[in-house]
DNA sequence: CAGCCTCTGTGACTAGGTCACAGACCACTC
DNA sequence: GAGTGGTCTGTGACCTAGTCACAGAGGCTG
């Protein structure tokens, strides 16, 4: 059996032993799931181990009074840390993540997780790291929460999805969820930045007219 | 060589194999540190795995502004799976680990973990758990922060640091760290359940009068 | 007792979240 | 082209939370 094309959407595998990328191969299976489709969260639980060869999932909180926060995405060549921590099912817990994009995925069932885990120090090294990097983002998103200025994060956030272009399309709401506020906020805040000339808005749109003025605003102390 | 008496405290690690269990007792070294010792932080990271035996180690952010916030604590018979991220070092991140007590933990070193991860199903149950459970946590602080009322937070946090006696020994600054808020708000908030009789407060010391009152704001929706 | 440090209380102000509601924009149908 | 319903945006009023400045109160030490 030669290797798949998925297994080389994944630097950290590339090294993996023949002996050990053998079951890995064998034993899972490629899933293709629709935009939109809840792949965990609260009464919702996957049986397997997933790395993402194409997509991205979202991965957020929702508050009972509605409000959402989004707490970071999992993209191609990524493995989903939280699945894991779900397989183990140590503990509850009420995140909830959603196919962005349609979503193709690999399924690796727990047993030959477990084993691969045994097995491999390279594959070990690409489970925990990106545990690792999970709890890093983490803290970084307690950080701003707890102590940045909504003016700033929302800078942030605009120059961060502007990208070249400088155009974004993602209405007042969803920014709001990005950010884990009210969307009034981030209504008053984008015609304050309007105000400045630093952004022009249209409906579900906004284009960065001035990304500098957000840069230097999204790097004040 | 018989196992020492420190290995009792780990309930994780009694099903260890004693091929596995020799080396972990051999190679690791029991480290003392006393109350206030910077673990690790912004420029000062451990060298080795480290599994608390005796005392707490609190896991704070600080703002550039001065304020704090708890993240979580590390209690006797956990490990610190922060000092494992940090160990991986795969990103920056820059959280502090102090020594709320005087601390007693086995220090594991880099060569030994990885070699027990990859031998002993037992220790790898350990080390995941505790990298869940850390995770799992993290997401309930990251709601209550951005979801969660101060006032019932605050409720929650006196009826779980009052235990059975209902005498809770911290400063209202030591409390706002806790939350994450300011002193000011503390003072607020706490004159206020004051006002209404359910505590009863002195300098540096609070005490419940009423905590079924405190339980039930604290459950509020 | 005086001096000093820590802890607490308070008013004024700003930022952010909630509520209610009014328009504006868009797609679709008739 | 007019009507209709749904989504998106704007706004005022009001409340909670965080910041700043400063005044006392409590407790310890020389």
């Amino acid at each position: 059996m030669t290797a798949p094309d998925w297994i080389s959407a994944f630097p950290g595998l590339k090294t993996l032993e023949p002996s050990v990328a053998g079951p890995l191969i064998e034993t899972s299976k490629v899933v293709r799931l629709p935009a939109g489709t809840k792949i965990f969260g609260p009464g919702q639980a996957p049986e397997a181990y997933l790395m993402l060869v194409e997509g991205t999932v979202r991965v957020q909180q929702v508050s009972d009074t509605g409000r959402e926060i989004v707490l970071y995405r999992v993209s191609a060549g990524e493995s989903c840390a939280l699945t894991t921590a779900c397989l183990m099912g140590y503990e509850e817990y009420q995140a909830e993540g959603i196919a962005e994009t349609d979503v193709e995925a690999v399924a690796i069932p727990r047993g030959t997780f477990d084993d691969l885990i045994a097995r491999s120090a390279a594959f070990r090294k690409f489970v925990f790291t990106a545990f690792s990097i999970r709890i890093t983002n983490l803290f970084r998103v307690i950080e701003e929460i707890a102590f940045s200025r909504m003016d700033v994060r929302l800078a942030q956030k605009l120059v961060e999805l502007g990208g070249v272009s400088g155009h974004i399309d993602l209405t007042h709401q969803q920014l709001a969820a990005e950010l884990g506020t009210a969307r009034e906020v981030i209504s008053r805040l984008l015609n304050e930045f309007q105000r400045r000339g630093w952004i022009t808005t249209s409906r579900g749109a906004i284009d960065l007219a001035r990304p500098e003025a957000l840069r230097q605003l999204a790097a004040a102390p």
